[in-house]
RNA sequence: GGGCGAUUAGCUCAGUUGGCUAGAGCGCUUCGUUUACACCGAAGAUGUCGCUGGUUCGAGUCCGGCAUCGCUCACCA
C-alpha cells in the first residue's frame, strides 16, 4: 500500500496564529454555546455562572485562568450531552469605573464637577463600551464557548428591572431602611463604602497625649488619641468604672479646650485601663478615652450608651466644617475651619503645645482603614444612608443554612419551620472556604448600599420632607427613625400603597420633621410623575454595584418577568440553580454571599448554584497578586500571540491545583527582534516590584521600548520609535510543545490510517492495540473524575500522559512496522486519534477542531464496545463511552513489554552500542512468549536484527524478571571491568532492597495487620529481587570476579 | 492578636481516605537529525519531603510543638 509519508496540507509544525481565527469562525457559525429555551423534554440542564468582569479595564491572566477552567467544565458538559448554558457579561462596577474615568479626565485637567450628571454618565458609557467590547473579545479569543447572543451587562434593561423589583420587595418587607449612621466614608470620591470595601493598611503614626482641664479647675485628665483633630467633636470623656480614679471624678465635667464645650465624664467598661490586660493598646492608654461619637464607631457606641451628642465637625471632603452639624463653634475654633484633616491635626497639636496642654507624643504603629479605590484613609462619617438588613434571618440565616452540613462548623441557626429547598446544598471546593463563608455571616453587619456616585442603578425612592405641623405629629411609641405605620400622617400618598408603591416614614423628632419615602416598583412611570408633581424628588444616590451583581444569577434569566424579555423565558426553570460558580477567593464575601441571600429570598429558597469552586490566584514572579490597579497584569492576548491559545489554556489547567497560588515570572518580547528576554524591575511608589517603564533592547542598547506598566502608570507612552513591548512567559513553553506534539502525532496518524478496516471484536486485536484502547479508557475515567471534582491539574496531567507518553512514545512507535499492512490496526489508530481529540478538546479546543475534519475524512472511525457519535465539529461531538475498552490483561502484558524494552535500551546505552547497530537478541522461552506476539515492534524499538532462543552465546547480558537476555552482534568485546562494576552496583542495590523487604515480611505486625494484597505484593517483589540477585551473581562469577 | 494556607530535586510544582524503593515539567550530562515532531527521540544524574516530638507493623501523608513565608479577619486609646 502506498501511504504518503506526510499529509501535505498539514504543515510540519502547529501555527496557532494561522489557524485559530478560522476555528473561532466555525464556532460562531455553529452558534456553539447558544441554548434555546425552554429546553426540550428529557434534556439535562447544566449551567456555569460566569462572574461578570468589571468594565474598569481589560482582562489579565487571572481572568484567563478563571475563563479557561469554566470553559473546560462547559465544553466537557456539552460533549456529555447536557444542555449547557454559560452566559457571558460584564459588570458596571460603580465606584471602580467611575474612579477610572475620573482619573483619565484628570489627565486633561478635568473633574467630575465640570460636567452635568448626564454628560458625565455619557462619558462613562463610552468607557464602558470600549472596555466591555475589549473584554468580550478577549473571552472569544480564549475560546470561551459562551452563549454569546445572551451577553449581558449589569445595567441592561433586564437587569435594571430586576434591581427595581428586588429593591421594591426588600423595601416593602422592611429589609431596606434609611438611617443616619456612621459609615465608611471615602473623602476623595465623597461616597460611602461597605465594610468590605475598606482595606486595612499599616501606618506609622503617633499617639498624642492631650490634657483636658476639669471644669471646676481642680486639675486635668490626659487622654490618648491618634486623631487629635477629632477633639473638636468630643462630647465626653470615658473612664472605666473599675479605675480607682473614677470615684473622685464622678459627676465632674471637662471644659473642652479650643471649643469651650462642657462635656461629661462617663463610666464605661469599654475603656481599657492604663497598663492593664492583654490588649496591646493598654501600654499606650491613659485610662481616659475622649469620646467623639460622630467620628469613631466605638465612640458612637459609647455615645449611644450614655446619651452623648454626636457632633460632626467635618464636611464630606473631611475638612473641618461647621456646616454639617457643628453648632456650638467658638471664636477660638474658627481658625481651624476649612483645614484638611491632616492640616487640622498639625494645627490642633500646635495649639495644645502652645497652651501647654500637650503632654507627650509617642510613635505608634497601627492599621488604618483605606478606601480600596482611592486609597485614602477612610473617615467614619455620620450621614444618611440606605441599608439592607442582611442580619435578618430571611437573608443571613438562609445563607448559613445553605451550607453543606459536612462543611459547616457546628450547626446553622435553625429555621422556624422545618427544612426547605436549598438547605445544605451549597458546597465549596476546597471545603475550607465554606468556613470563610460561614464566619463572614456570623459577623455580618447591615449592608450599606447607597453610594454617592453618578454611575449605577439609581435608588428608586422618591422622598419629601414635611414638618410635623404639616404632616401631623407621630405617636410617641414610634420613636425616631423608620416606620411603616403611616396612618397618622396626613401627607399625600401615605394612604396609598399597592403593588408598585410602598411608603415608609423617617421620623426626626429633634427637627420635628418627617421624611416620606416612596419606593416605586418597576413599570410605574405614572406614579413617578405623580410623585414629582407633588414635590417628591428621587434619591440622588446609586446602589452599590454588588446589589445588581447579587441579582446576576436571576436577572440574566429574566427574573422577575421573563415574559417582558421573551428571550429569557424558560431559563429560570432550567438553570436556577446553576451547577457551578468558579470564582476568586476575595469574591466569596462580596459576591457569593449576597447572591445566595438574594437568590434564596426571591426564589423560594432556591440557591443560585450548588458548587462554588475557588480557583487559585495568579501572581507575578515576585509573588504579588496580578491586578489591574498594580499595573502588573498581563493581557492574555500577549500569551496567545507568543504561544497560542491552546498552550495558554493547557498551562492554566495544569496550574490549577487546590492549594497553591500560581507564580508566573514574566518575560518581555522585544518588538524589534521578537526575542524574549527578562526585563529590568524597579520598586514602585507603593513598594511593589514592577517592570521599569522603559526597557533596553537586549540586542541593541540604543533602542528602547515601553512596558505595560509604563503605559498604565502614565510614565511612558508607546510611539513608533519606542514601541510597546508585549509580555510573555517561558512558563507556557511546555504547553506549546504539547500542542505541537499532538499536532504531529495526528499528522503521522492521518498519514498511516488510510482505508481503515473493520474490527469485529476487540479480542481479535493484538496486545498493542488493546493496550492503547485500554489506556484511552483509563484516561477518560480520570478526566471525568478530575473535572467533576474540580481537580484541573489532574485532568491536564491525564491528557498529557495519554497523548505524549502512551500514544506518541509507545503506541505510534510500536505500530510503525505493522500498520501499513494491518487494516484493523489502521482502524484502531484512526479511532484512537478520534477519541483522543475528543478527550483533549475541552482543554485544547483549537488544535482538536483544526484536525477534526481531517480525522473524519479518513473514514468513519469506530470500534465495537466504543460509544462515539459522529459530528461535524468536535465541539459538538459526543463524549466517548469507553467502558468496553478496558482490558486489564493487555495492560499487564504491555507493561512487561515496556520493561523489557527499557532494559534493553539501558543495556545498549551502558555498553555504548552505537544507536544504529542492529543486535540479535537471544532470550529464554518464557520471555519469548511475551515478546513473540509483538516481535516487529520489539525489533523496531530496540533496533534489533532478530530474536533467537537463548543458547550458550556470550554478549551483553540484560537481566529482566530474574531471567537473562543476551544481546549479540556488538562490534566490541564487552568491557569486563566496567561490566563487573555495573554488576556489583546492581548486586549491592538488590541486596539492600532484599534486606528491606525481608525485614518488612519478618515483622509480625506487618504480616498480620497490613492488607493481604500488599503483603502478597511484597512477597512477589522479594521473590523477583532474589531471582535477579542470583542471576546477577552468576554473571559476575562467570566474568571471573 | 484570631483564622487559613504553604515549606518535597537547581527552578516551578504534583503526591485525595497512611502502604513510596517519593514523581512531573523545565534546567543539567551523554548520545542521536533517511523515515510525524529539534516545539524531537534515547539514556542518565540529582531529594536527611522546613525542624522537632508523638501515634502506627508502616508517616511526605495523621497529631503536638517550633521556625520561616504568604493570605485573610480584627484593630484608628
Amino acid at each position: 500500500m502506498s501511504t504518503p509519508i506526510t499529509t501535505p496540507e498539514l504543515p510540519r509544525s502547529y501555527d496557532p496564529a494561522a489557524i485559530e481565527p478560522s476555528i473561532r469562525d466555525i464556532w460562531t457559525q455553529s452558534d456553539l454555546g447558544h441554548v434555546n429555551a425552554p429546553l426540550p423534554q428529557g434534556s439535562t440542564p447544566f449551567a456555569v455562572l460566569m462572574p461578570p468582569p468589571n468594565v474598569t479595564s481589560i482582562l489579565h491572566l487571572g481572568h484567563a485562568l478563571g475563563a479557561t477552567l469554566q470553559d473546560v467544565i462547559v465544553r466537557h458538559a456539552r460533549m456529555r450531552g447536557m444542555e449547557t448554558l454559560w452566559m457571558p457579561g460584564t459588570d458596571h462596577a460603580g465606584i471602580a469605573t467611575q474612579t477610572a474615568v475620573e482619573r483619565r479626565l484628570l489627565q486633561d485637567g478635568k473633574r467630575r464637577s465640570d460636567y452635568t450628571r448626564e454628560a458625565f454618565v455619557d462619558i462613562i458609557h463610552e468607557w464602558k463600551d470600549e472596555y466591555g467590547a475589549a473584554i468580550l473579545s478577549q473571552l472569544r479569543e480564549l475560546g470561551a464557548s459562551c452563549d454569546w447572543p445572551r451577553t449581558r451587562f449589569t445595567m441592561d434593561p433586564v437587569c435594571a428591572a430586576a434591581v427595581r423589583e428586588a429593591f421594591f420587595q426588600l423595601f416593602d418587607e422592611g429589609l431596606i431602611f434609611r438611617g443616619k449612621r456612621l459609615v465608611n466614608w471615602d473623602p476623595a470620591t465623597e461616597t460611602a463604602l461597605a465594610d468590605d470595601e475598606v482595606e486595612m493598611e499599616d501606618v506609622k503614626g503617633h499617639m498624642y497625649y492631650l490634657r483636658y482641664p476639669l471644669s471646676d479647675g481642680s486639675g486635668h485628665v490626659t487622654v490618648a488619641t491618634t486623631r487629635p483633630e477629632t477633639m473638636l467633636g468630643d462630647t465626653g470623656v470615658a473612664i472605666n468604672p473599675e479605675d480607682p480614679r473614677a470615684a473622685s471624678l464622678k459627676g465632674k465635667k471637662i471644659m473642652l479646650p479650643i471649643v469651650g464645650r462642657e462635656i461629661p465624664i462617663v463610666e464605661d467598661e469599654y475603656v481599657i485601663m492604663s497598663g492593664q490586660g492583654d490588649d496591646p493598646k493598654a501600654a499606650f492608654a491613659t485610662g481616659f478615652l475622649k469620646v467623639t461619637p460622630a467620628h469613631d464607631p466605638n465612640d458612637w457606641e459609647i455615645g449611644q450608651r450614655h446619651d452623648l451628642e454626636a457632633i460632626n465637625v467635618m464636611g464630606p471632603d473631611a475638612s473641618i466644617s461647621d456646616k454639617h452639624g457643628w453648632e456650638d463653634i467658638s471664636e477660638e475654633a474658627r481658625c481651624f475651619l476649612g483645614l484638611s484633616r491632616e492640616d487640622a491635626r498639625t494645627a490642633i497639636i500646635e495649639w495644645f503645645r502652645k497652651h501647654e496642654l500637650l503632654e507627650e507624643i509617642r510613635d505608634y504603629d497601627h492599621a488604618v482603614g483605606h478606601s480600596y479605590r482611592s486609597h485614602v484613609p477612610i473617615e467614619p462619617y455620620l450621614s444618611d444612608q440606605w441599608f439592607v438588613r442582611v442580619t435578618d434571618d430571611r437573608l443571613r440565616g438562609e445563607a448559613m443554612r445553605s451550607i453543606n452540613p459536612e462543611q459547616y462548623d457546628g450547626t446553622p441557626p435553625p429555621r422556624e419551620t422545618g427544612s426547605r429547598e436549598g438547605d445544605g446544598e451549597l458546597s465549596f471546593s476546597a471545603p475550607r472556604y465554606a468556613r470563610s463563608f460561614q464566619q463572614w455571616h456570623e459577623n455580618l453587619r447591615d449592608w450599606c448600599i447607597s453610594r454617592q456616585l453618578w454611575w449605577g442603578h439609581r435608588i428608586p425612592v422618591w422622598s419629601k420632607v414635611l414638618k410635623f405641623s404639616e404632616a401631623g405629629t407621630p405617636p410617641t411609641d414610634l420613636g425616631n427613625g423608620m416606620t411603616d405605620q403611616t396612618s397618622w400622617c396626613q401627607a399625600p400618598f401615605c394612604d396609598r400603597a399597592d403593588d408598585t408603591l410602598s411608603i415608609r416614614l423617617q421620623i426626626d423628632r429633634e427637627n420635628e420633621e418627617v421624611r416620606i419615602l416612596a419606593c416605586v416598583g418597576r413599570d410605574a412611570e405614572s406614579i413617578e410623575s405623580d410623585l414629582e408633581a407633588a414635590g417628591f424628588a428621587q434619591d440622588n444616590d446609586v446602589l452599590d454595584t454588588w446589589f445588581s451583581s447579587a441579582l446576576w444569577p436571576i436577572s440574566t434569566m429574566g427574573w422577575p418577568a421573563p415574559s417582558a424579555f421573551p428571550e429569557t423565558e424558560g431559563l429560570l426553570e432550567a438553570f436556577n440553580p446553576s451547577s457551578t460558580l468558579s470564582t476568586a477567593r476575595e469574591i466569596i464575601t462580596l459576591w457569593v454571599s449576597r447572591m445566595v441571600m438574594f437568590n434564596r429570598f426571591f426564589r423560594d429558597g432556591r440557591l443560585p448554584f450548588r458548587d462554588v469552586y475557588i480557583h487559585p490566584t495568579i501572581q507575578d514572579g515576585f509573588g504579588q497578586k496580578m491586578s489591574k490597579s498594580l499595573g502588573n497584569g498581563v493581557d492574555p492576548r500577549d500569551i496567545i500571540e507568543s504561544h497560542g491559545t491552546d498552550a495558554l489554556r493547557f498551562i492554566m489547567t495544569q496550574l490549577a491545583t487546590s492549594t497553591q497560588d500560581v507564580r508566573l515570572p514574566l518575560d518581555l518580547v522585544c518588538p524589534f527582534t521578537g526575542k524574549t528576554f527578562t526585563p529590568e524591575f524597579i520598586t514602585s511608589s507603593t513598594g511593589h516590584q514592577v517592570t521599569a517603564p522603559i526597557q533596553k533592547s537586549p540586542d541593541d542598547p540604543n533602542r528602547t521600548m515601553v512596558t505595560v506598566y509604563g503605559q498604565l502608570s502614565g510614565t511612558a507612552t508607546a510611539t513608533d520609535e519606542e514601541p510597546l513591548a508585549r509580555n510573555s512567559s517561558s512558563k507556557f513553553d511546555s504547553g506549546r510543545s504539547f500542542v505541537n506534539k499532538f499536532w504531529n502525532a495526528a499528522r503521522f496518524a492521518l498519514a498511516r490510517s488510510e482505508s481503515p478496516g473493520t474490527v469485529d471484536s476487540l479480542k481479535s486485536l493484538g496486545i498493542i492495540d488493546r493496550w492503547m484502547l485500554s489506556r484511552i479508557h483509563r484516561a477518560r475515567r480520570t478526566i471525568d473524575a478530575a473535572i467533576d471534582s474540580y481537580q484541573f491539574n489532574t485532568c491536564a496531567e491525564a491528557v498529557y500522559d495519554l497523548v505524549w507518553r502512551d500514544f506518541c512514545d509507545w503506541y505510534l512507535e510500536s505500530i510503525k512496522p505493522t500498520v501499513a499492512d494491518d487494516a484493523a490496526q489502521r482502524q484502531v489508530l484512526l479511532t484512537s486519534l478520534d477519541v483522543i481529540s475528543r478527550l483533549l478538546h475541552p482543554i485544547c479546543p483549537f488544535v482538536t477542531e483544526a484536525l477534526w475534519p481531517h480525522v473524519q475524512a479518513m473514514g468513519s472511525p469506530g470500534l465495537p464496545e466504543l460509544g462515539i457519535k459522529p459530528s461535524d465539529s468536535v465541539s459538538l461531538a459526543s463524549w466517548p463511552e469507553t467502558d468496553g475498552l478496558h482490558d486489564e490483561e493487555a495492560e499487564q502484558q504491555f507493561e512487561r513489554i515496556k520493561e523489557i524494552v527499557n532494559s534493553i535500551r539501558r543495556a545498549r546505552a551502558d555498553h555504548d552500542v552505537p544507536p544504529r547497530t542492529k543486535l540479535t537478541m537471544a532470550m529464554p522461552a518464557s520471555l519469548r512468549s511475551v515478546i513473540d506476539p509483538v516481535q516487529p515492534a520489539m525489533l523496531a524499538m530496540c533496533t534489533l536484527e532478530k530474536i533467537i532462543d537463548l543458547g550458550d552465546e556470550d554478549g551483553i547480558q540484560v537481566h529482566v524478571e530474574g531471567q537473562i537476555i543476551h544481546l549479540l552482534g556488538g562490534d566490541d568485546e564487552v568491557d569486563a571491568e566496567s561490566e563487573r562494576a555495573r554488576l556489583q552496583d546492581r548486586i549491592s542495590e538488590l541486596r539492600k532492597s532484599i534486606g528491606a523487604l525481608k525485614g518488612r515480611l519478618g515483622n509480625p505486625g506487618y504480616v498480620e495487620k497490613a492488607p493481604a494484597h500488599l503483603v502478597e505484593e511484597t512477597r512477589k517483589t522479594l521473590e523477583q529481587s532474589e531471582a535477579d540477585l542470583v542471576t546477577a551473581e552468576d554473571s559476575l562469577r562467570k566474568l571471573g570476579a
